[in-house]
DNA sequence: TGACAAAATGAAACCCGTTTCATAAAAGGG
DNA sequence: CCCTTTTATGAAACGGGTTTCATTTTGTCA
């Protein structure tokens, strides 16, 4: 059966389909004689709106893109949660684009991520929703290609887009990002505060920005205590449990070892918690960790995670009411800044030499 | 400025819009010369189709909503990355639901899971969803509230609805599920074979399909080795975390324990490791342990976790290639089963007395 | 009761594609 | 070279709403 239209109901209650936009909108005063009867028609037959025609000449669909890099990554259903939490109020819906390939062996394939986004911007924009909200990726490229800069500079001259957490220098694209480096600065400080002198940093991309103003951090704070970084010590080029486990068992086999590792997110944590496990070294006693990100799995390792909580939820509702902002044609502030928060729990403890 | 649209074209290559249509779609054949004309009019302006005027036409939108309860649990990104492998490859877009509620304090709450559920049916409705997939929240009822259920198959007379691992009893909609009694099977069996017959079962919702199911499970894999089920040993209500900590920890502090424990899902059995660890018993040497699921998380924690995998990901994957086919108004089986696997790992291990 | 503003409503254009139907042009066959 | 297909193309309707503009009613106040 057909769905019901503003004709169907129009001819039926006598009036005109003007009439019924009406009485839908409320956009000019009806009769409250013949709004009851559109209205109880309506009701009789369930009629819905199709929102493709409303969509067509209101030109506003009600429909944002939110592009990221990987759903399963747990740090982006937090920061996916908090943008439904308000764009919901905000009357949006969006459609979720994850940029990640994975093979028929559901293995995650990062190489063919940045050609995704593009397809992505292209498909969205046909769709013509009122903004995009992008995250990892591209978007955390020290170095961005021009090419793609010059694209996603192109869609937002005609959409509005927003950058969470990373910033692709040279563009000015609105952005809500965490101080990265202020978080890697609490983080080792506190690790210093404890006594801590001997400390590793692991993890991260090398080209990634946000890996480059952690590093800042941890530099920065080791410089202002006055203590050495070795080079041997900070161990970049990975993100995963996997790899954590790998560069702790590397620190742990060296001859010198660390007294300390700060991790630039929380499943290299992990995977170090569990390099320390197997080479029989406490956590905190013998070893202090500090994550980063505060996922919710940091509660569920034994011992918790010590960990920098980027506030990821708070981003996202952060997001959801800027972008709104933005559609709404109103001025908003370059970069929101969020104030990344230390959170101890229990793989910290003072230096025992 | 104002998108390009197909009348510009058009009048720039002195065509009718028809023929511009044509070309976009190879829908008929055009000459040669003014096909080139137009393709190079399109690239010179960057013509992107109004993807609203055409789903209008076209009656189909390559849009799917998906509903699910709350993308935080780590489950659920798993499922929606199997589905969106493959509906990206079919050329689907997905609206993401998420029904959980959360208030200011970014705190989850169930009380409006359903309420929200109708909300987004109603909704993919007027957005002109070529299909809706659910998982979890009122799928999972064992009892549906017949005003819920009718609703569904009201919507599901507009469009094809797909449910995943849940039931919903009395109505016949299409389901892709795992055997969750298998599931259960599989994993009391592997206990037994260790060599356990204390064994408890901890979590769960009683008021919810998949729970009843892998209680059955349970209860028959018990009955066939000829063990007791202890009423206290079966302990309900809770799926999380700290739910998993409190069962545990009640158990082991009973004067009789058990030697081993079967839980509803991961989340649950890392609480449990953390109850043992906190009470120094340790697993799998004094207890073991058996999850469901197999989130990431899975392999985090140390030990890693024994557990029952119901393939999420294929799950996801059979989702969308599944709906794709009552899109297109193929027959397709009502239920789809989809076969746990025992993974074993490191939380379980023989009965020692 | 007349004058005028406000309320109520309809006709028609518009949004941007797709599709049908009709016509014109080119191609193939005898 | 004429007739029949096939190819190529345009005009116009359509999908389902919104919005402008004009017109008719109704209400208010002097």
């Amino acid at each position: 059966m057909r769905p019901v239209t503003v004709y169907d109901i129009a001819r039926e209650a006598n009036v005109s389909v003007a009439t019924v936009s009406r009485v839908l909108n409320n956009t000019a005063p009806v009769k409250k004689e013949t709004r009851d009867r559109i209205v109880a028609l309506m009701n009789k037959h369930q009629f819905q709106p199709n929102a493709l025609a409303r969509s067509l000449t209101r030109k506003e669909t009600g429909m944002i893109g939110f592009i990221l890099p990987d759903i399963t990554n747990p740090f982006f259903p937090e920061v996916l949660s908090g943008f439904d939490y308000e764009a919901r109020k905000l009357g949006y819906t969006y459609f979720l684009c994850d940029t990640i390939s994975t093979n028929e062996e559901n293995q995650r394939l990062y190489d063919r991520q940045y050609e995704r986004e593009s397809q992505y911007l292209s498909l969205l924009m046909e769709k013509q929703v009122d903004g995009i909200v992008m995250i990892g990726g591209r978007v955390d490229l020290a170095k961005p290609d021009p090419a793609l800069a010059h694209e996603l500079e192109e869609v937002a001259k005609r959409v509005p887009v927003l950058l969470l957490n990373g910033s692709l220098p040279k563009t000015k694209l609105n952005r809500v990002a965490a101080d990265q480096k202020l978080g890697a600065q609490l983080a080792v400080q506190h690790l210093i505060d404890l006594g801590h002198r001997d400390i590793a940093v692991i993890g991260g991309f090398s080209k990634m920005t946000n890996t480059q103003q952690r590093l800042a951090g941890f530099r920065t704070a080791m410089k202002d205590a006055g203590l050495p970084v070795h080079r041997e010590w900070v161990m970049t080029e990975g993100f995963s449990v996997e790899k954590g486990q790998e560069f702790t068992t590397h620190l742990l086999n060296a001859k010198r070892r660390p007294s300390a590792i700060f991790c630039m997110n929380d499943l290299l944590a992990i995977g170090a918690l569990k390099a320390a496990h197997r080479a029989g070294i406490a956590v905190p006693e013998q070893l202090s960790i500090v994550g980063y990100d505060d996922i919710p799995q940091a509660t569920y390792c034994i011992p918790e995670l010590t960990t920098v909580s980027l506030l990821s939820q708070e981003t996202g509702r952060q997001a959801a009411r800027t972008l709104d902002k933005m559609i709404a044609g109103k001025k908003v502030p370059f970069l929101q800044t969020i104030v990344p928060e230390l959170i101890i729990r229990e793989t910290t403890a003072p230096y025992q030499p």
